[in-house]
DNA sequence: TGTACATCAGTGAACGCGCGTTCACTGATGTAC
DNA sequence: TGTACATCAGTGAACGCGCGTTCACTGATGTAC
C-alpha cells in the first residue's frame, strides 16, 4: 500500500528516509537543535538546495523525525503488551521494552520526552502516538485489580478525557500514570548518564520500579 | 568574603552576573545550545568581544550556568530538608520546594536533569552538589525504618559508593534512590508539557507519588 | 593634593565559517501517442 | 518501437545573517610616590 508506487515516488521515499537517518546521526553528534538540512546535503554528495524537493525546511524535517520516534515508542509498547498473555506480567514485559528500545535510542527517547526544543512543539500528530502508548498501558491495569485506592483516583475519576473513551477504573488511571511517570524517570535519567560513576545496575533499579507498581496491584 | 574585593572587582561580578541573567533569558527562548556572547553582549549595549574579558570563551559560560543551576537545586533541596523537622513530614517537604522551585526555573532543571547537551558534560564540580542532594535525601530516609525489604537492598548494599561515606542503611540507599527517580519522573514530564491538553492536577499525582515512598517507610 | 604610570574595560575591524532559503538553470527520467 | 513533451531531481550562484574568536587600539580608572 504505502510501499506501492512509480520508480520515482520509491526513490523519493528512499531519499526522504536517508535524510533522517542522517539526521538522527548529527542529533547524535550535535544534539536537536543542531541538524542542517545543509550538512546533511554533503554527507550526502549533494548540494544543499537539492534536499528541498524533499522538505519543505528544516521545521517539516523536524516534525517528521519526531512523529516517527512517537511512533516507534507507541509501536514498542503497544507490541510489548500484545506478546505477553500473563496479565501480572504484562508491565514488566512492557517496561523492559521500553527501556531497551531507550537504550538503543536515547536521542530518539529524549526527542519525545525529553527536554522540549523551543520553536519545535510536538506535531499534531503525535497524539495518536501517545494516546496508543496510553491506551496499551491503560488496557494492561484494567485486567488487575487494585490492591488499594488513593485520594488520586477520585480526582481522576473525574479528569480522565487524556484516556480518551476508555473504560478503564479509576485506580487502573492512576497505576497507568504513575507506572508511566517512574519508567521514564529511571530510564531519563539513566539516558542523560546521572547514573555514570556509580556501579549500581540501573536495570534493578527499574525492575524495583515495576515490582513497585505491580504491588499495588493484585490478579 | 567573596563580596570583598576593590571597585573594580565588584564591578567585574555585576557584570558576569547580568551576562549569566541574559544568558537565561536566551535559553529560555532559544533552548540550551542557542546561547551566544554576540547576542548576549548586543542586548547589553556592549560590543561582542567584550565580554571575553569576562569568559574566556562560550563553554566556560555554559559549565558556570550548569554550576549555578546544581547548587541552587543542592540549596532548595538542603533547605527544605533542614527547615522540616518532623521525620515522616520531611519527603513531602523536599519534594514539594524541589517541584516549585523546578516550575520557577524550568530551563535551570532541565540544564542540570533534562536531555544532556552534546559538548557540554556537567563540568567536575557539579559532583559536590549531587553529593549534597543525596546526602539530604539519605538523611531523610535514614530516619524512617522501612517497612519491607526489596530485592534490590541487596544489589544496592554492595555499590554504594554514591551514597560516599553516608552510613544509611540500605533500604535508605533504595528509597532515596527511588524518591529522587520517582520525583523527576512526574516533574520532568510536567515541565516538559506531557501533561498539557489534560485537566488533571499534576500536583496531585507528584502529591501520590511522594505517599507512595513513605507508604514504604514507617516512622 | 598633584603628577606619572600601570592596569584594565571596551571598541571596531577583521577572519573564516556555516546556516536557511530563493532562483534560474540543466539534464535526466518517465508518459502519451 | 520511436518520437515529442512534460515532469521532476539536482546544481551553482546569490542573499543576508549571525556566530566565535583574535587583535591592535583608545580611553578611563585606580595606584604609588
Amino acid at each position: 500500500m504505502t510501499e506501492s508506487g512509480n520508480p520515482r515516488e520509491r526513490y523519493r521515499r528512499q531519499v526522504r528516509s536517508e535524510v533522517k537517518d542522517l539526521a538522527w546521526q548529527q542529533i547524535a553528534e550535535t544534539g536537536a537543535s543542531g541538524i542542517s538540512l545543509n550538512a546533511i546535503a554533503k554527507k550526502m554528495g549533494m548540494s544543499g538546495p537539492a534536499l528541498y524537493r524533499y522538505f519543505a525546511n528544516r521545521d517539516e524535517l523536524m516534525t517528521d523525525l519526531i512523529g516517527d520516534a512517537y511512533r516507534e515508542i507507541a509501536d514498542v509498547v503497544s507490541t510489548a503488551a500484545a506478546a505477553e498473555q500473563d496479565p501480572a506480567v504484562k508491565p514488566a514485559a512492557i517496561a523492559h521494552a521500553l527501556r531497551r528500545w531507550a537504550l538503543a535510542q536515547p536521542h530518539r527517547y529524549f526527542l519525545v520526552w525529553g527536554t522540549p526544543v523551543p520553536g519545535y512543539a510536538a506535531p499534531p500528530e503525535t497524539v495518536h502516538s501517545a494516546r496508543r502508548v496510553m491506551t496499551a498501558l491503560l488496557d494492561t491495569f484494567e485486567r488487575l485489580r487494585a490492591s488499594d485506592e488513593r485520594p488520586l483516583d477520585e480526582h481522576l475519576a473525574t479528569h480522565r478525557e487524556w484516556a480518551g473513551e476508555h473504560p478503564a477504573p479509576p485506580s487502573a488511571l492512576r497505576r497507568a500514570l504513575t507506572f508511566w511517570t517512574r519508567m521514564h524517570g529511571v530510564i531519563s535519567l539513566e539516558l542523560a548518564g546521572q547514573f555514570t560513576g556509580t556501579s549500581f545496575d540501573p536495570e534493578q533499579l527499574f525492575a524495583e520500579e515495576v515490582a513497585a507498581v505491580l504491588r499495588e496491584s493484585e490478579r
